[in-house]
DNA sequence: TTTTGAGTTGTTCGA
DNA sequence: GTCGAACAACTCAAA
């Protein structure tokens, strides 16, 4: 009987996972999971992504016990945890779901050669992504630059259905090799315990995805390309941590859409959504051919942009702590960060907001942010984060024309028209205890265009 | 090879 | 209050 081991990575579910799939056909399967932040480049996770990995973890156990299939957890260097696990477990192959960051293709082509050299059957599979970032080009044959046209290409293909979870019975029954007890991983807060709030608003399981995909669908999506837009409402999705930790795949939600999914006529709400699965295609699909994303502009002129540097300007330094504090004295970008900080997400048209008010009215750097938001964020991931940041700042790809600059007062009257957002997020708006502007919107904004003005050619 | 049309999400100013 | 133009050219994708 075959045994083999399903390898487990940001694709937290038993449903539509191909590779458990197929490990279920070979024979028996044995999960596990390898929590990696030390193989070379590999980008240690987010506070808030510890405390959602943790329970995500725990409801993947309960879902694979139905199955039958055990868990097992490591921590270390995914190559050395793969091979020692397999070895162990007398395992005659190794499958898992594709991922596209540069240092883990690196650990899974090493895995791969291993297994070779040791002659185990290793393979990998389609899961996160609708389409394979090397599979689509331009006529000139290089990479898209540009989203329309990108998602002209790939959405006109069709997807597959996707995978019900493999029948019980399937599970290894033999005698396991250790492993990790998760309360020892520590990844949840104490001392102080700042996931209060994180707990308030999610419910990190996959069945919890489920349920709020069926709830946007049935009734939401109709209304979506206006009411995303309004961050007093419950208007969006709010499905990206799912997505972000696999616990819904990208096609159980493009299958889900239905047949109105490619249609952006009359701002059709599945059309409209669509997109959005396009642009985590998209930001992939940078990612993939720009392995140093999070850290490189994409466009080489910005390596002139004048920042202000933290580190030498205690001003800036200042700022910049305001700003991560949610107070810089401007209602909705404060509004925005303690949303943040409270609930480990913003709305979508606040991040937005947030992002141009640091990068443009305080000129500090978009990695400051960004770094930001992948600790402190539940659905931060290695390609979108970086990808809209450059995006706002317009280093990166399709990026916005410099003088698009938010003035988040006008946002502010245009979104949140009632201040029903910013009062909730700060009380202290009514009772007049609320600090002035840390700068002059109009001022900055100048300045913002003067300095991008200064890096032409 | 050259040409052409287009490009997520904005703001301000002046008529 | 409302509307259109200016903002600045450049890069990209495809014909």
């Amino acid at each position: 009987m075959n045994v083999s081991l399903v390898w487990f990575r940001d694709d937290l579910r038993v449903a539509d996972h191909p590779a458990l799939t197929a490990a279920a056909g070979d024979g028996q399967a044995v999960a596990l999971y390898v929590l990696d932040e030390v193989s070379a480049g590999i980008r240690p996770l987010g506070g808030a992504a510890h405390w959602w990995l943790h329970h995500a973890l725990v409801d993947l156990r309960q879902e694979l016990d139905a199955l039958g299939i055990p868990l097992l957890l490591r921590r270390g260097a995914g190559l050395d945890m793969v091979t020692a696990v397999a070895t162990e477990l007398g395992a005659g192959s190794i499958r898992w779901n594709r991922r596209y960051g540069g240092p883990e293709r690196t650990v899974d082509a090493e895995v791969k050669l291993w297994a070779q050299e040791h002659g185990l059957h290793a393979e990998s599979h389609q899961a996160n992504l609708l389409h394979e970032p090397w599979k689509v080009t331009t006529g000139a044959g290089g990479p898209y630059r540009v989203f329309t046209p990108f998602w002209r290409t790939v959405s006109a293909h069709d997807f597959r259905a996707p995978l019900d979870a493999p029948d019980p019975g399937h599970g290894f029954a033999g005698e396991l090799p250790h492993g990790d007890g998760l309360q020892d991983w520590g990844l949840l807060p104490h001392t102080p315990d700042w996931a209060q709030g994180l707990r308030e608003s999610w419910t990190p399981t996959a069945a919890a995805g489920h349920e709020r995909l069926e709830g946007f669908l049935a009734e939401r999506v109709a209304d979506y390309s206006e009411a995303r837009d309004r961050p007093a409402i419950n208007g969006t999705s709010g499905l990206s941590p799912y997505l972000r930790w696999g616990q819904l795949s990208p096609f159980q939600i493009w299958a889900a859409l239905g047949p109105r999914r490619r249609e952006l006529a009359g701002s059709n709400g599945p059309g409209v959504f669509a997109t959005e699965l396009g642009w985590r295609e998209f930001c992939w699909h940078q990612l993939f051919h720009n392995p140093e994303l999070a850290t490189t502009n994409l466009r080489t002129q910005f390596n002139q942009f004048p920042w202000r540097d933290p580190a030498n300007d205690p001003d800036a330094a200042a700022q910049l702590q305001a700003w991560k504090q949610g107070r810089t004295g401007i209602p909705l970008v404060d509004a925005g960060l303690r949303e943040l900080w409270h609930s480990g997400a913003m709305h979508n048209r606040v991040r937005m907001v947030v992002a141009s008010f640091l990068i443009k009215n305080l000129r500090l750097d978009w990695r400051l942010g960004e770094a930001w938001f992948w600790d402190t964020l539940v659905d931060a991931d290695a390609a979108s984060n970086p990808a809209n940041w450059q995006w706002v700042a317009g280093s990166g790809a399709d990026a916005s024309p410099y003088f698009r600059i938010f003035n988040p007062v006008t946002q502010a009257k245009k979104f949140d028209a009632e201040g029903r957002y910013t009062t909730h997020w700060i009380p202290e708006l009514l009772t007049g205890a609320y600090p002035e502007p840390i700068v002059d919107l109009q001022e900055t904004r100048r300045e913002a265009l003067d300095a991008y003005a200064s890096i032409k050619d």
